[in-house]
DNA sequence: GTCAAGATTAGT
DNA sequence: CTAATCTTGACG
């Protein structure tokens, strides 16, 4: 889709409202994405493709609208969509979608029973899983990214305002703390 | 082959 | 703050 054929960070709050898509049986869950982060390639240390092409991340270098869904910590799922410029490459880290056990990005891979088997599928053609398009329907907050610890000061991280289930509140450089605050 | 690190979460 | 749990990617 054409909306997504641009630099990650300009996609990633673009895609909040929209709703992820999911069959599992005769049920299909419809949940607006709440909030996400961008990961783009050689100019960001915490992103999957900053040192190129593997075998995991190879879709963050393919065509875009299609998923990325890979394996962490042992035990947890996470999806992407990837997103990018011409000629870069990149994705979306879907991190919370609107319900209550949708609120962080290991869970909803849980909740919606996504693992490997569903990387690199086409989201705008695939009957497992795909995308429709949406609206916040309130105001995009933006903040640095969780959980990572290289490029910490990018701010690539966003939400919808005030939703009850985005993973966690913001998140502030240690320098910006001040010498007054909390020992750290 | 070996090894350290990791886009997380739940519990102390 | 730390444990859980295992894949990945770098090095050789």
């Amino acid at each position: 889709m054409d909306s997504l054929s641009k630099p990650v960070w300009e996609v990633a709050p673009r895609l909040l409202g929209w709703r992820v898509c999911r069959r599992l049986g005769d049920t299909v869950l419809k949940l607006p994405i709440v909030e996400t982060e961008a990961y783009a390639s050689s100019e960001d240390g915490a992103s999957h493709a900053w040192r190129g092409p593997t075998p995991r991340n190879r879709p963050m270098f393919g065509p875009v609208g299609r998923s990325y869904v890979y394996f962490i910590y042992g035990m947890y799922h996470c999806l992407n969509v990837v997103a990018h410029a011409p000629e870069a490459a990149g994705a979306v880290l879907i991190r919370a979608l609107d319900h209550g056990q949708c609120n962080g990005p290991g869970k909803l891979c849980r909740f919606l029973q996504i693992d490997r088997e569903l990387t690199d599928l086409d989201l705008f053609a695939s009957p497992d899983l795909w995308l429709e398009p949406g609206e916040p329907g309130g105001e995009v907050a933006t903040g640095l990214r969780v959980g990572i610890r290289k490029s910490v000061e990018l701010p690539w991280r966003f939400w919808i305002a005030g939703n009850r289930h985005v993973s966690r509140g913001p998140v502030v450089l240690p320098s910006s703390l001040g010498e007054g605050g909390p020992g750290g």
